[in-house]
DNA sequence: CTAGTTTCTTACCGATCGGTATGTAACTTG
DNA sequence: CAAGTTACATACCGATCGGTAAGAAACTAG
């Protein structure tokens, strides 16, 4: 009963190929056209085995997360506080401006203003991206619990904060600042974080 | 020998209706339909009156950083170093999530991944936000000299990172989060950018 | 082999993209 | 008035957009 003509490519490599173009050139600087070409997949083949263009880049998104932007889940495991934010901040120099791969985040370049056609996608990413906020924030509350924070620090604030210092990297990143231009920015970031000061 | 039919628009009225199309939907994801309708113009009147969409897509960016990205040149010349930065992450707010005007930033939206069709569009926002963040290190470097900075800070790093910050508040307007958020988190990094720590 | 199933290939769909040719309307000058 | 100039409006251009119909090719099951 089962059987048919076996695919001819690799859908895990293809996705790969298919995040590369998306995460070089954006949800709507992307045709469908370029992922065919970079897919090596015929294009009734492509929506056979990943759905509209919007479908695909949700799973796109998905190995994402679970490949290169990794790091984030990773770093809130992390023993202290500190060690956490900085797993963050250079795991976004890292994702952003490291070897093999597009400058910038995918993340950040795809919440920004959009036309209406791609809006729920950017609504999607907005909404993971709240989402890794809050799971930062909950675990500095942790870490605030613990007294693994400067006493006056809050939670909520650094949260805030570290998110917009790993945005304003990758942004950086997309600019064309070098990579030791963003190993410095991270330092210091780090550094200006975990100083307490005097209130 | 002059003369001629008068336009029946004002330019830069239009202009600015212009801005809002590109400011809330990107450079990509404007279409020129989108502009005809929202500046009241004519398709062959707006190519007369403007050029191509990247010469208009120009003109507006001129216009942007004159009118509601001209506080960061402004806050350049407040006499305390602090002032500057302050002056630079509350006008990033309210640029960013002020009322009556689209959320996020143009630049910071437009420096992200795009087609190879925008490329040149993206490269020219890159090449006048490096500018940007070379005079704030120019206005921090005086500040250095005048005595006006912490002792062990450098000038490039704090550009980098007061950048990092705008761009990243910018970022987080684009996501959703509230004005009274993104106050929150200025306010926080402020205090972070000039808390003297131990080194 | 044949029947059934799934994928690949080619070719195409209507809609929209950025940009323009063409003719007419509105104005200044003489 | 007529001549000259500029901007208006309609309609159109080829190219590309995301998405699909139809049939040939490659496999498994009997």
């Amino acid at each position: 009963m089962p059987g048919g003509r076996p695919r001819a490519f690799d859908p895990d490599a293809a996705l790969d190929s298919a995040l590369e173009v998306f995460w070089s050139q954006g949800y709507e600087g992307t045709a469908i056209s370029d992922l065919t070409a970079a897919m090596g997949v015929n294009r009734p083949s492509l929506y056979a085995a990943f759905g509209n263009k919007e479908e695909l880049f949700h799973k796109v998104l998905d190995r994402y997360m679970q490949g290169p932007g990794g790091f984030t889940s990773r770093a809130l495991e992390a023993p202290r506080a500190r060690d956490v934010v900085e797993g963050l901040l250079y795991g976004a120099v890292e994702l952003t401006a490291g070897p093999g791969t597009p400058r910038g985040c995918l993340s950040v370049g795809c919440v920004q203003a959009c036309g209406p056609e791609a809006e729920p996608v950017r609504q999607e990413v907005a909404a993971r991206r709240k989402a890794g906020e809050a799971a930062l924030r909950t675990r500095l509350e942790r870490a605030r619990d613990e007294g693994d924070l400067p006493g006056d620090c809050d939670p909520a604030d650094l949260a805030r904060l570290v998110t917009a210092l790993t945005d304003g990297i990758a942004v950086a990143a997309a600019g064309g600042s070098s990579r030791q231009e963003l190993l410095q920015l991270a330092g210091t970031a780090l550094r200006m974080a975990f100083t307490p000061g005097p209130g």
